[in-house]
Parts: structure tokens; C-alpha cells; sequence
DNA sequence: GCTGAAATTGGAATTATTCTAATTCGGGAT
DNA sequence: ATCCCGAATTAGAATAATTCCAATTTCAGC
């Protein structure tokens, strides 16, 4: 009887070995991944647990180093609601976010098509942010 | 020779003995005038420090029980930049921060007269949103 | 196959904040 | 004024997210 091997040949790496200058190691790679996984806003203790599925030998230091260097190359955005341990965000485009209180979910929100900072807020002239984090918090409509 | 006494009747109290259903102790009376002497923002710890210079037993629970007590009231705002300490914002008018990088400095940013949330996020229909905070990082204009 | 720089790792350290349990305070009632 | 009692304060311990460290491993380039 023929038997399959289930060893070799894995997945095949949906990923580049490089992005955006950032050496794509697997560590990396599979936190990236799990972020890309599921878009609910995980902490890096998420991360780490998820991670641990696929990978069972990564260390919680390597997922915070891996999420330090995936969010400096703008894989990833962090994300923070007020004192609570930083998530983490697949989602690049320009957003901010909301937490139901009711379950804690994040929803992400988008600005306004073509809305820009000058025109909801007074900003002395001459600035420039280079930065900006804007969180929600409350009920959504039933 | 007539001499000033200099250890009788301090500063009259400036600060009722309840406020908003608080009971003013003289700590959170302490700590509430530190922050309102300033408007840089104090951490924690900065408002503890301030506090020590005219009531040398404060301790730093009391202050962060105090904080917390002054907060949950409304008498101050806590200000949240990343990961960074708590700060703490006698500005009661809705308002946001924005942190110059180069020193550090933060300072109060308004909203423009009128603008409303629906005007430039898309938020679901339905959304009731009780707690907001939008935090800017950046350079001033020379 | 070497080599060096960068990445990973486990564990310790850091640090802002919260918790605990004991003590003190203070306003109202007597 | 004294008593009473719940609330506030206090010192110190505990917590927990994150960072640091020093040793080991990886791997891209030669
Ligand atoms: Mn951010
Ligand atoms: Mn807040
Ligand atoms: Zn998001
Ligand atoms: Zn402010």
C-alpha cells in the first residue's frame, strides 16, 4: 500500500523572503501570518499563543521583537486603547478604532473620504504629524 | 519691631470640601491644585513629586487613588500617548493632545467649532460612542 | 563550508500601576 | 467634646506588559 508522506513539502510560502527592507524570517513570517489570520486586533500574548501552534518553539521575546520590527516597516500598525496591552492591526490603509464595551471587539473605522486633520481639528500652523491614534470606545446600535 | 508671621493662615482654601459628589480630602485638594498649577501634563509620578513639596507624607497610592478619584469625577482628564505613562490635563473642553517629538511638550489641541464625529469618521449607524481619545505626535513650525 | 552580523531564545529586569491589609481621618450622631 | 464607622490614606508587596541581557543559533554572502 502506497502511503502519503505527510512530512514533506509544507505549505509553500505565501510570503517574500524580504519586504520592505525587513529580512522575512520564518519567526517573522508566521507572525505576520497570524495577524494576517484574523483581523481581530490580538495582543502580542495572542500572538504568541497562536504562533505557538505552527511554530512551538518560538519565545514570547522573539513575538515582540518580530511585532517591534513588522510595525517600524508598516506591516503591521499597533494598536492602543488606553492603558490595556498594545494589538495589533493588519489593516494599512488609514483607520482608527473602536471597542465595543459591551464584548471588547475592535471594530476598525474609517475617516471620511478625502476628510483631512485641518478640517475637524485647530492646528497651529506649520505643524506637521508625523503620528496620529485615535480610539473609540462605547456601544454599537443594537 | 512688628514681624510678619509666616506660618500663620496659609492660602485660603480655594476648593470647596465636595466637588461633583467627591469628598475633597486635602490630598485629592493637593493633588487637583498641582494639576491645575501647571498645564504641562504631569505624570503620576510628576504630580506625586509636586505634591511632596507642600505635604511631604502624600504617598504615591494616594496620589494615583487620588488621580483616580479626580478622573472618574471628571475634574481632570487622563492622557494616554502609546505606551507611555498616564498624564493627567486640567482642560475639562473637549479637546486632544498632540506631543511635539523634539521636546516632548504636549499640548492641547481643539476641535473646530461645530465639527461632529459623524463628520468625519463613518461610523455604523447606531454607534454610541462614550469615551474618545485622538493622540498626535509631530514637529511644530519652527 | 566559513564567517560575521543579525535574529532568536530563556530568563532576568524594569516599571507603571494596582492590590492588600493596617492605620488614620472626619463628618454626623449622641 | 467624644464616639462611631465608612471612607481615605499609607507603605509595601504584587502584578503584568514590555524590555533587556547574554548566550546560542541562523543564514546570506563569500
Ligand atoms: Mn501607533
Ligand atoms: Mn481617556
Ligand atoms: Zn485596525
Ligand atoms: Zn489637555
Amino acid at each position: 500500500m502506497i502511503s502519503f508522506d505527510h512530512h514533506s513539502s509544507p505549505a509553500p510560502e505565501e510570503l517574500p523572503s524580504e519586504l520592505e527592507g525587513l529580512r522575512m524570517t520564518k519567526q517573522r513570517r508566521e507572525v505576520l501570518s497570524v495577524i494576517l489570520a484574523e483581523r481581530d486586533h490580538p495582543t502580542a500574548n495572542d500572538v504568541f499563543t497562536r504562533s505557538k501552534e505552527r511554530m512551538p518553539t518560538i519565545s514570547l521575546a522573539t513575538v515582540y521583537n518580530c511585532l517591534e520590527a513588522l510595525v517600524s516597516h508598516k506591516l503591521v500598525k499597533q494598536v492602543n486603547f488606553e492603558r490595556e496591552s498594545s494589538r495589533y492591526c493588519p489593516n494599512l490603509n488609514d483607520h482608527c478604532h473602536f471597542q465595543d464595551e459591551k464584548t471588547g471587539t475592535i471594530h476598525d473605522v474609517v475617516f471620511k473620504k478625502g476628510v483631512k486633520l485641518e478640517d475637524f481639528l485647530e492646528l497651529p500652523q506649520g505643524t506637521e504629524v508625523s503620528h496620529l491614534e485615535l480610539s473609540l470606545k462605547g456601544r454599537i446600535g443594537y
